[in-house]
DNA sequence: GCAAAAGTGTTGTCCTTACACCCATGC
DNA sequence: GCATGGGTGTAAGGACAACACTTTTGC
């Protein structure tokens, strides 16, 4: 057998091994597949998390998070990016993955499996460009009934949280760009609901060596002013490999 | 209006409600959804994960770990479930979900999303029923290559487990009802790649106080045998929540 | 001057780490 | 008796928890 042959055999034999491939896929079932973005932030000490107005009707008032259908020619995480960036106008957020929600009924209008995704953001440096369907924050510690399985989605982002929190310093996207030690505080003790020693939270920050002073003040305040934080993003990058666990 | 009438409009006005929830989900795309269920196992001081011979030709001689399509009428992790028991035979298995794989072409068939699966298992204690496909044990160490993203899947895996054997002593699964605090320590070893010292973590398994002592020793060793103990499970599942980390 | 929160150090306890020798068994 | 791994204790250092008083500002 020549060489040329030897080629086209093997050429052929791979197309015959695609279709092969191809067929047993079309004999998968098909379902539609949507992300929902769980997107926490913090304002006036209360952990917030942003929703809209279901467009449903059978959710008559019901709230949900933020969700889409995800196109048969995106990533998850790309869909999940898309529908932030429709939804809100916001583009430069970072998502993780919670979880996949695949009960039979969680949606009334059919059989749809949802991949959750959660996200930490500072209130005030991402402007809602766009506010469709009542898009507004709203208090976590308020929120009772959602539409759809949206109340076990949301529950399943604040463990995520308050796990990752402790893992990670990722607080600080949650904050303004400065930001005075009891907010962080106050930050920490929302979002794990329990309180903590003062000075020993201070410690442990000042230990980690991730906070930078910035001489500033707090303005305003109707008592005496604490002093102003940035977060060492270049310090948390580079000992990012290192961190395991924060523990409070 | 009478209340008759009301609740007629009402219940007309659902179904129409739920009418177009219906119309909605039919617009969305569908695709196909398989999981992929990555069981880890221990033998011979090595950490070994069970794969099959993938039956795609195009994948000529790479392993694969275990998948299927997901049903239109069944929820992941009843899949994840179902596939394991078609495959293995075993129905008694623990699984949790590690996260999805989106990639466009990560399917030579077409577009599939999968959802992986994680388990740990005592090989001894779970003895394959059924064999198809070339269903074996691998040591995790040797894997090269494999078919799909399926090594991709299979490194999640790993991560997950190494982070999940310092938040819960998930190690017990993987060993024998009876075993030493050697084999204990060379599976902790294998899993997390480092080296421990013998006597600090003897003393921190002592103080969990999870060990039962069997009064058993180990048979047919050439050298002194060591005390065999069992897992505590009442103890650890009462205390399960107080579990955060081990810290090695 | 008073209310309100900022800022700061020390001590005891516990946990972690590092480290070396004798013991029981099979061959 | 020798090779192999089993079994054990201690001391030093570091991290964590508990705790109270002075300072600064606005009113």
């Amino acid at each position: 057998m020549s060489k040329k042959t030897n080629t086209l055999a093997a050429a052929t034999s791979n197309q015959a091994d695609l279709l092969v491939a191809q067929t047993l896929v079309q004999t998968y079932p098909q379902l539609p597949i949507t992300v929902d973005c769980v997107i926490f932030g913090f304002e006036d000490n209360e952990l917030k998390v942003l929703l809209i107005r279901s467009d449903l009707a059978v959710f008559k008032g019901l709230w949900s998070v933020l969700g889409d259908n995800v196109q048969s020619d995106e990533k998850l995480d790309e869909a999940a990016t898309r529908i932030l960036k429709e939804r809100t106008g916001m583009d430069d957020v970072y998502l993780d993955e919670i979880g996949s929600f695949s009960e039979l009924n969680r949606h009334p209008g059919g059989r749809v499996v949802t991949v959750a995704y959660c996200s930490l953001l500072n209130i005030k440096h991402h402007q809602l460009k766009i506010t469709a369907n009542e898009l507004h924050w709203h208090k976590v510690s308020s929120i009772q009934e959602m539409a759809f399985d949206h109340k076990q989605i949301l529950d399943a982002g604040l463990r995520w949280l308050q796990k990752r929190i402790q893992e990670h310093p990722l607080g600080f996207n949650l904050l303004p760009e400065k930001f005075s030690l009891r907010e962080l505080q106050n930050l920490y003790e929302a979002i794990l609901g329990t309180t903590l020693d003062r000075r020993n939270f201070r410690k442990k920050f000042a230990s980690m060596g991730l906070l930078v002073d910035t001489k500033e003040y707090e303005q305003d305040v109707p008592h005496r002013p604490g002093k102003l934080y940035k977060f060492n993003y270049e310090k948390y990058e580079k000992n990012k490999r290192k961190w395991i666990a924060i523990d409070f």
